[in-house]
Order: C-alpha cells, then sequence, then structure tokens
DNA sequence: TGAAGTTTGTGCGGTAACGTACAAGAGCGA
DNA sequence: TCGCTCTTGTACGTTACCGCACAAACTTCA
C-alpha cells in the first residue's frame, strides 16, 4: 500500500513514465493522505519534499504582506505541487494548500532531484508540465483583471471537477471568494446565479455540478484555453476530450 | 561587433557564465537590433530563437480571444525572452514584444538547447532564471487583481527603469494602459497625479523619472519583493542594491 | 431538543475603473 | 507656417465589486 504499481497511479506525470522509469522513480514515493486545508508548502519556507496528487487537489496561492491571499493555479492528479524544486530552487516562492482531501505521492527534493537528473525523459516531462503550469498562472492574470467574477468562478468549478472527479465538491463560498480574491458576498450572488440558471446546487459547504456543458458555457475561454494545453501535455487529440461525469 | 566578448556583454545571465563556459556559448550569440514595438514572439507561434537582452526592456503578454492583453512580465538585461523554450517546448504561448529600441543577443532555440545540455552551470541559470520569472507573473497576478492603479503605474514604471538604466522613458500612456489592462485615460489620470507629486514628468510620449525614492514609495510591495527575488538569483546582498541613475 | 457555530442571503453606501466622447496641446511634415 | 496626426486632459453616466453589517438557514453536538 505504501509503494506504488505503476497499473494503479492516477497521476498522469508519474503514469506517463516508461515501465523502466518508473521502477527507479517508484521507491523514492511514499503514499500520503492529504486532509482539507492541510498546508503542503509555506512561502519562502524550504520545500522538503513535492507532491504528485492522485485525488483531490491542491491550490498555490499568491500571498501578499497584508495577508491577501489569490490563488494563482490549481494542482491535481495532471501536476506536481512544488515547481520551485523542479526549477532547481530550495524554496517555495508560493503558499500550497490543499482544498480537499485526497491522496498523494510524497517525494523528497533531493530525490526529485536525483530521479530527474537520471531519467530524461522523467525531467523533460516535470518541466513540460512546469511550462503548463506557468501558462495557466500567466492566463490566470489576465482573467482576474478582464472577466466578470460569474465566469471566473464557473472557470473555478471547472477546474476543480476536472481535478476531483467528483461532482460534489466539499467547498464553502468562503473559501472560493479567497482563491478568486474577492469579497464572500460576492460570490454568494453569482454562486445563486449558477444556482438559478440550473447549472449549479449547493448547500452549507456542498457544492453539486448538475449541469456540465452549462458551466462551460458560463465560463470565459480561460478554462478551454488551459485545458487544451494540459491535453496537450499528455498528447491526447484536441478533440474526444475524456469528460468527468456529471449529476443528473 | 557582431560576436561577444565577456568583458562588454550587460546581459547579467550571459556575464554570469564562467569563461570557459561563455567560450562555448559566445560563438552561437548574433546581436541584434530591437525596434520599438517589434514583435519578438507571437503567441501561438514557433520560438526560433531567443533573445538575451543587452539594452531596452521586452514585454511579455498575454492575449485573450477578445483582443485584450495584459502584460505579464518585464524581460530586460537580466533575464532571455524565450522561457517556453527553455522549458522544452517548441511554441510560445505569450506575445513577446519590444516596449523600447534596444539591443539584444539572440539564440537559435536548437543552440540554446545545445548549450543547456553540454553547460550544466548555464542550464541550471536558466532554469533558476525560469523560477525568478514565473513568480514575477504570480506577483503580477496578484497585484492586478488588489492593488489601485496608482501603486500598479508605480510599480511598472520601477521595472521599466531598472532595465532600461535610463530615466527618460519614450512611452505613451496608451502603451501603458495596454501592458497594465487598463483605459488610457484611467492611466492619464494615474500619472497626472505622480506628476503633481514631483515623481514623475512627461510631455508627448516621453516620461522622465524624476524622483526614483517617491516612485518607490509610490509603488506597491510587489516592486520590491520581485526585485529581491531578481537579486537573490545573482546572488548579491539584499542590502547595497545598485540603483539607476536619477533625473535632476 | 435546544444551543452554538457555520454557512449563506441580502442590503446599502462608497469607489475604482469602465466605456465613450470630445477638446486641447505637441510635434511633424509639406 | 499651416495643417495633420499623435498624445493627453477631462467629463460623465454606468457598473462591478468593495466593505461592512445583520439576518436567516442549516448542521452539529451536547
Amino acid at each position: 500500500m505504501a509503494k506504488p504499481t505503476q497499473p494503479n497511479i492516477r497521476n498522469r506525470l508519474l503514469a506517463a513514465l516508461a515501465p523502466a522509469e518508473f521502477a527507479a522513480v517508484a521507491p523514492m514515493l511514499t503514499q500520503v493522505t492529504l486532509q482539507l486545508g492541510q498546508p503542503i508548502h509555506r512561502a519562502g519556507d524550504g520545500i522538503e519534499d513535492v507532491f504528485f496528487p492522485e485525488t483531490g487537489f491542491i491550490s498555490a496561492l499568491a500571498v501578499l504582506s497584508d495577508g491577501y491571499h489569490l490563488e494563482i493555479g490549481l494542482i491535481g492528479a495532471e501536476g506536481v505541487a512544488g515547481v520551485s524544486a523542479i526549477l532547481g530552487s530550495d524554496t517555495s516562492y508560493s503558499e500550497a494548500m490543499c482544498q480537499t482531501g485526497g491522496v498523494a505521492w510524497k517525494m523528497a527534493t533531493a530525490n526529485l532531484r536525483k530521479a530527474a537528473a537520471e531519467q530524461p525523459h522523467f525531467r523533460e516531462l516535470l518541466l513540460k508540465y512546469v511550462e503548463v503550469f506557468h501558462i495557466q498562472v500567466a492566463q490566470t492574470a489576465a482573467c482576474n483583471a478582464h472577466h466578470e467574477l460569474g465566469q471566473r468562478l464557473a472557470r473555478w468549478l471547472l477546474g476543480a471537477h476536472d481535478r476531483s472527479g467528483v461532482v460534489e465538491l466539499s467547498l464553502t463560498q468562503d473559501l472560493i471568494a479567497i482563491m478568486l480574491g474577492v469579497r464572500r458576498s460576492t460570490v454568494s450572488v453569482a454562486a445563486a446565479q449558477l444556482q438559478k440558471a440550473g447549472i449549479i446546487r449547493y448547500q452549507h459547504g456542498l457544492i453539486t455540478i448538475v449541469d456540465r456543458i452549462g458551466l462551460e458555457n458560463a465560463a470565459c475561454e480561460c478554462y478551454e484555453s488551459v485545458a487544451g494545453e494540459y491535453r496537450r501535455l499528455f498528447g491526447e487529440h484536441p478533440k474526444d476530450l475524456p469528460k468527468a461525469p456529471t449529476a443528473a
């Protein structure tokens, strides 16, 4: 249970490795459970381990000195938390926090570097992931400046749906407001509109995605644009994209 | 004139190389002149060459489908335009455009990869630069969402000052408005306030920084926070930072 | 079943920036 | 020197979101 076998791996970076590469990397992985709200990395602190999520997702957050938080990227089974370590840095510039309960593979930073040095394909994959994550952050910057909250909320829920794989998300509007960098009451209004349109349903910390297509239509282009980059990373066709299931 | 000698190099990434490494890299460099407004990379196009600025600076821009532009990062002599190529991608996700006349060293992407593979210190330096650039983008995302335009304008002017090294910047308010993702008239109001405070002076496409310290005080924390990361990249002490000169 | 804590709805004055329009000033070329 | 173009100032109604406050609804647990 503590050590992975590749057929059971859901993290797509690890799953994309050739069997020989995976065999070399597997002993460095330890399965850990992530709790809702658990801090993964703290801004300015050292990165001891990186995390390859299996289920659930992790938010990367920029933190300003007045305590303001803003999500800059979501990390799920398609990625890894701790891109700074991949690039050779010892400290995390962003805060990383688990937004759902979940399971992840933990790897010590020193092992990550060793593996990246010895497995060229692994290194290339990690760097390409860094690039797509970078694109996600850049798109988020433009999105925050230009798109309305309703669209951004829809976009965020789509990202959370993709990464969690479930239609019922344990999320308060308060938490979402922090992620999107707006007032909680502003989220409340935008969420009410989505609910009125029959796209989502929610009560008391539980959001249900009822109409995935409707949610995609309500979101800005930023969702599809970033999702396309992730598909490209894993060599998927632009069409025939596998979609997470939708509630009745 | 077409080939560099290291003592004359102003680009700090190239200047930081050991003499032997530089000797290996130098034959790959060609000096080019950049014109104001010249596109360096186009979003979605291939990256044929990367550019190490010597003088002047380049903006990286996110572009949305409605034509909206927003600057996500500034690149001057401390960096290189074309981070995607460093990470192994063939296409640029962002638009890069020269904002001032200037000179840069051009290097073919294939040569960049060859050099990075053969010169480990060069590769490490490039990846660490990518990380700091990433920090800059993330900080900009939070800044756009949270700080007022007056502060953001001051921050942007400081970045332009640092990278150009001159106090007289040939920049219209129209261009600055695009960079900051706001109306031109909004920039006009914010710029007038800075001028009234005696911090800058401007007329018809020429902005002069009169009071550098005043500008730093008018800017949000984001300037200092990112500038500190760049100092760290080049191993400078947090204090004793070299400042560009200020107009009388 | 009652109390306490959490989550959400709603209202309201305030404000930064939008969107647009027009006028005035500055520089450039004929 | 006269116009044309580029750049900047300014105005004004509109809007999205802030900042805050309070009530209502739901959940949990004693």
